[in-house]
DNA sequence: GCCAACGTTGGC
DNA sequence: GCCAACGTTGGC
């Protein structure tokens, strides 16, 4: 099993969004990244667990927890001319893009960048590598730990 | 709106 | 295969 950070912009899709979806499941459809299309096709499973990142919006940052919920089968945004992510040069019989579907397990607190920034345990973190502009990155379990156990436990703090 | 960083495109 | 130009991402 891996770990995660998917971005998603709020106005596009919130954590509340998502929440609110039919089965609170939603098609990552957009990627048009060949790294981060990649990590969907070969690197996913399903159940994988994810840090939902707000990313171009007031306040950046990890808002909830969602999972991987199906295997990555291709992207319908790019066989559709009236989609801002059609694709004019993907073919039917050999898709270009895919996308995974990912399911809500819960809304968080925001967890801002300049949080994460500060905490020398996420020093590393793929997604606040300097000019990371991936919309997916893999998440170490050491990291995630740390996030999921120290950043987000009330009861952690007051040990 | 600015701009640094990076990926993609396309001419050669 | 190189690399300049261009487009996009995303924080600020």
């Amino acid at each position: 099993m891996r770990y995660w950070l998917m971005k998603s912009e709020p106005d596009d899709c919130s954590i509340d969004d998502l929440a609110a979806m039919p089965a609170q499941t939603v098609p990552w459809y957009g990627v048009r990244n060949y790294q981060a299309r990649n990590f969907m096709m070969h690197q996913m499973a399903v159940g994988d667990p994810v840090l939902f990142y707000h990313s171009s919006c007031p306040e950046p940052g990890i808002a909830g927890i969602a999972e991987v919920a199906s295997p990555a089968y291709p992207d319908a945004t790019q066989f559709d001319p009236t989609s801002r992510f059609f694709d004019p040069k993907s073919r039917a019989e050999q898709p270009r893009w895919f996308n995974v579907d990912v399911r809500f397990r819960r809304k968080t607190r925001l967890i801002g960048l300049a949080e994460l920034r500060q905490r020398p345990e996420l020093a590393n973190m793929r997604v606040l590598a300097r000019g990371n502009r991936l919309s997916i990155t893999p998440v170490d379990p050491d990291e995630w730990r740390f996030i999921t156990e120290q950043l987000l436990d009330a009861k952690a703090h007051e040990r």
